[in-house]
DNA sequence: CTTGAAGCTATAGTTGCTAGAGACATTAGG
DNA sequence: CCTAATGTCTCTAGCAACTATAGCTTCAAG
């Protein structure tokens, strides 16, 4: 049996992300020792390393939880498997779509930058001035956070 | 002077994300009509409409403030604007590269999986064993929302 | 003059965590 | 066996960038 610790070690999860799992029901609650802590058997370890992958795929929660559901019943059909990471697929291509536009214009804003003063700034210019780019790249979709 | 509603449909921005630019300062507060509703300047507008396409491009809110406040010192160089604009475009090649990863991991996954019980389904399978994966999609860096 | 749309403020929710406070548990060294 | 350091516990609040809700006021059209 693992401490939080050492699974999330062993997983490459931070110990509070473990606890955010359990607390939102994606992991089951951990049995506890003598004195409170959790402890995790090495199911639990494949079933956050399950987790931590679909993350790394970018995967939502939502989809994991479904994943984690499916993968529970190994006789169904896996239809419902294939069809969310298709969705994922999906999502991932439109995604890369649309930042290959945004490159495209960056790089027409930059390479026109002359280096001179803002009055002349191309980057400036073009931000205030929407008809001056080449793309298409309104409608966002769906944008990243740091 | 345009109402908030007719500055949203105008700029393409919805009115609540409007007041919320105000709340967090990145619009100046508006006039008042003498029944306390916000009126809209053809400058806000102008500002507006640099905020939006910002944000098109993906430009994080912090990113824009500091962009805006260069535009308001036109005599200045414009080398800082030109370092922001090359960040983002730093930031947006780096996402392409990571997603165009996962586009291929998921691909194959999709690819093998042969559509019949779970406890052969590929994609389950994949997920639970990273060492099944070719490429290396670990450390996410940035991942999406929705 | 009335009705319905649009505006106001304030608060809470979204996703996927991360950070902090203050208290208890465990372990290694002396 | 005691102490100090680390690990763990719960709980709350914060991040980006909005979106949604509730309960009110104001405005424009008929």
């Amino acid at each position: 049996m693992l401490t939080i610790g050492k699974l999330g070690e062993a997983a490459g999860v931070k110990v509070p992300t473990i606890r955010y799992y359990e607390q939102i029901g994606l992991l089951p609650e951990a049995e506890r020792s003598a004195g409170n802590q959790r402890l995790y058997s090495r199911k639990a370890q494949g079933r956050l390393a399950f987790i931590r992958h679909a993350r790394d795929l970018g995967f939502t929660l939502e989809a994991i939880r479904d994943l984690l559901s499916l993968s529970d019943r190994p006789d169904q059909s896996c239809a419902a498997a294939d069809a969310i990471a298709k969705a994922q697929l999906a999502e991932v291509e439109s995604r890369i779509a649309r930042l290959t536009a945004l490159k495209a214009e960056l790089e027409r804003m930059v390479v026109q930058c002359a280096g001179g003063k803002i009055a002349d700034c191309r980057v400036i210019e073009v931000l205030g001035d929407h008809s001056l780019c080449e793309t298409n790249h309104r409608h966002p979709e769906t944008e990243a956070t740091h």
